[in-house]
DNA sequence: TTGTACCCTAGTAATCCTATAGGATAAATA
DNA sequence: TATTTATCCTATAGGATTACTAGGGTACAA
């Protein structure tokens, strides 16, 4: 399941990538619009900030903008600061890797390589959508 | 993120597919082949029992078996019984809808369309992987 | 220097996850 | 019938996570 904050997130990102602009949005202007609490929404987009995907401006007439074009935002990128891993257990996550402490021998565990399969197919999706592309829906 | 309800629960029905079998396989014999522990894989298995996917038999050599053929239980009846909805967001799963709140509009919502990817290609692997197709790997 | 708007750290209520406890029930066997 | 084995079922503990909220600090512009 996405979490909230994820959601929010790219719900705030593509109301950024509609605007095809670099003026600032307030906090409270993305949040109004996006029907999403303004606090909580603050936080989220300081993630985003720190993890250069937005850019910020203080003071009046200040806002979050987007630091790159939307056609080079891809929605993995944002997945993985917001939710964490794509993949649906830790032992087959590219960028989160764990071992699993149940399981012996990775290869011969059933649901490894199920999940394998799914990761590939999500990440595909993920890696090939852009905020470009979510504007155009 | 699978829980490890799910995890334990597919691990121990293709402990039983790959019996080959109906003779009722002990939770005990289950759970210490799999490294799982005893008390959270009784609970797991008899909701997969309430569910139709396993039969049990009590008493002296009793235990749990498949009440069908491996290559007749696909992973996504499996899914949805353990873990709920396939779907990352309740406003695009088939079996568990809910709608959003923040959405005035669910056809205009950027995260909506993309999830609906998602679902479909997750949806696909699990409903065209068996439990026989698991004790290949 | 006043107001606007982001920055940052905590805290909190509710829910979910991962078990565990303990007794009831049913079946096989001696 | 008594005993043993093993599932059935409810309840609950404790930790983690989620979805926020509070409140003050910092920077910028008019």
């Amino acid at each position: 399941m996405l979490s909230r904050k994820t959601k929010y997130g790219i719900k705030a990102l593509t109301f950024l990538a509609k605007r095809k602009s670099t003026i600032p949005v307030s906090i409270g202007t993305i949040a109004a619009a996006e029907n999403i609490s303004q606090k909580f929404l603050e936080s989220i987009l300081l993630t985003l900030k720190n993890s250069k995907i937005l850019a910020s401006k203080k003071g009046k007439g200040g806002g979050y903008y987007l630091l790159n074009p939307p056609q080079t935002i891809n929605i993995a990128q944002v997945y993985r600061v917001l939710e964490g891993p794509i993949a649906m257990l830790p032992c087959v996550s590219l960028n989160f890797y764990e071992r699993c402490e149940d399981c012996p021998d990775e290869e011969s565990c059933s649901v490894h390589s199920l999940m394998i399969q799914v990761r590939d197919n999500t990440l595909q999706i993920f890696e090939n959508t852009t905020l470009a592309d979510l504007i155009l829906d």
